[in-house]
DNA sequence: TCGTTGTCATCAATCGATTGCAATATACCC
DNA sequence: GGGTATATTGCAATCGATTGATGACAACGA
């Protein structure tokens, strides 16, 4: 392991002061002779000088390092998120510190001190969905010294650059697609009990059947958290129901409802139709491939970079913007056009 | 946005100076008496004081911050070692800076340096598998100042702790696992030309031949690089051979052939047996499961965080620690006994 | 010769913490 | 009262960089 070369010895090394070697290292146009010039800059690739960036940010306040905090790095649709997000920082300059909190509110504060005490100069922030007690990261997001953006989901009434997608839009569009289809008894699965966004799917799903006049029928509306598993469980009780198609509210309860069909033996569309949330790699693999509400995590990562850009650069007014974004309806094969019997 | 607190701050505020606040704060058996101790304590919360580390880690020569850099935070099995890793870390109050090359030479360089000049106190690499120009990384972590523990691959002849599988041996579970199923036709179907991961897959595989006496017959070794689209090309010469199984060398590759395998209306193992690598979320959902390599992630991070720790001890001796590990056989359904005909 | 201008380079303060070394105050002993 | 412990606390240097203020020196004009 070699040592850390500082500038003071590059400077004693040339004999000129560490001013000098700090001037030309970041190619100030100032006053150091030519001559001069290229001797510095010799020596300091010689002994492979990197600056050090502590000291640096110490003295510039501000390291040109953005965090990002994500409930679980392992999910596929964070992993692709921070991926891209990473990505668009690097194209800037900046670094990006991802971190992964599991989801909890004080795991989520932990991060969030430790990217701040450790001089992020901003960070970008996917918290707050579940229902848990959030009062004392409220209250630290709102004390922040640094910008932050709230990315996908957000911690409700928090005034704060907000990114994400028009998740009641999507309930919408993947209902109303079914109607189109001719459904009339639609299921659906969401994880409205502990998350925001979950149920602001079911508020959509809702308004696309009250907009036709079918009626919103608790029998036909069924709770499942974020995970297979929990899918796979409660999708035996939608099966019960006469139902001709399911909105699957996220890709993990549609993954959960296919092992059940498939369990079954059920086949999609043709017993069933099924509209999906965030398709991961199950469409890749197996037929059909699934209908569902696509939600770009690039597009979202390219907003939340643009937000924080603006803020860094100390544009951006007062109040707290904010970007809703429509997502997409895919249509794909798991969706059969009934005949309208009607 | 509120501003940053100081700790000249908080001495103004409490009448002491810098230093005693610093004393307490940090739990410094000192001197101070309890009364003030108590005060600045105070003073410190109500300020929400929090203490730069930026400041800290430039004299105190840490950070308590290590660095990740991975190929691709969007593959599961890198997303899931992140995310033990991140976990593991914490656990001794480290904090991870995990970053996604991309998987070039040039790009792990770049980021190798972003995270030094940030002053993390180590780093855990998982780089070098590809075989591209990678002389200035080489050289980069040979002189690096701070340790670095290669994870799941390598960078050939580099002396520098390295955690990873046996690949070699996984390729011969596989292989050897199939031949005692009573196959004898067994292709495969790997990334050998650029990866050496690959190549040591490879040559397990044909050790298992080699071990019973079966030919290793090139007609039977099929190239595909580690993404689905690749594998999925490959795999229509895979199904032209006469071959009863096949050894899917990773879990991408195994998903192309999958996908393959169901466009032609094989059926597993019915028609043809598989043998994966690091399953994922493919195995929890269709029939039939898989019968796969496994390499769990948490282990590699276990290991790896633990030869970090040493070095950071200072422990550890000049030598390069090499920890191997082994990858377990999981069997599923996907593959068929044969009756012995011999 | 003095003043002015211009060029090249250094000084010294600064960022926010940590810490060894003194300094002050009080008490206690002879 | 002078000397010595003991208990508290402050000073100032330090980490490695940045940068506005300042200095040294040569050339040139009046």
């Amino acid at each position: 392991m070699a040592n850390k070369v500082t500038l003071k010895q590059i400077a004693q090394e040339v004999g000129l002061s560490p001013s000098s070697v700090s001037l030309v290292l970041n190619n100030r146009p100032c006053r150091i002779s030519e001559e001069n010039r290229k001797l510095i800059k010799e020596v300091a690739a010689r002994n492979h000088y990197v600056p050090n960036q502590i000291a640096r940010s110490l003295v510039m306040r501000e390291s040109r390092t953005l965090g990002l905090i994500v409930p679980n790095i392992e999910s596929r649709f964070f992993a692709s998120l921070a991926g891209s997000l990473e990505k668009r920082c690097r194209e800037d300059g900046y670094a990006l510190f991802i971190t992964s909190s599991g989801g909890s509110a004080e795991d989520d504060l932990e991060l969030l001190r430790q990217l701040v005490t450790r001089g992020v100069d901003g960070v970008f922030l996917v918290v707050g969905d579940e229902f848990s007690d959030d009062r004392a990261l409220r209250e630290e997001v709102s004390h922040l010294p640094i910008p932050a953006v709230m990315v996908d989901r957000a911690i409700e009434g928090l005034e704060c650059d907000k990114v994400m997608f028009d998740h009641e839009m999507g309930g919408y569009m993947a209902t109303r697609y079914l109607i189109e289809q001719g459904h009339r008894r639609i299921a659906c699965l969401v994880n409205a009990r502990r998350s925001n966004t979950g149920r602001k799917r079911l508020a959509g799903y809702e308004r696309a059947l009250r907009e036709v006049g079918l009626p919103i029928d608790a029998r036909l509306e069924f709770e499942s958290e974020y995970y297979i598993p929990s899918a796979y469980e409660a999708s035996e009780a939608v099966l019960a129901t006469d139902a001709t198609a399911v909105f699957a509210s996220s890709d993990n309860i549609a993954l959960g409802l296919l092992k059940r069909l498939h369990e079954m033996g059920k086949s999609i569309p043709g017993d069933i139709s099924v509209v999906s949330y965030d398709n991961s790699a199950a469409d890749v693999l197996f037929e059909p491939a699934l209908t569902a509400i696509e939600q770009d995590p690039g597009v979202l990562a390219e907003h939340a970079f643009g937000c924080m850009s603006k803020r860094l650069a100390g544009k951006g007014g007062r109040r707290a913007e904010e970007v809703v974004l429509e997502p997409v309806l895919i249509v794909k094969d798991s969706v059969l056009e009934l005949t309208k019997h009607n």
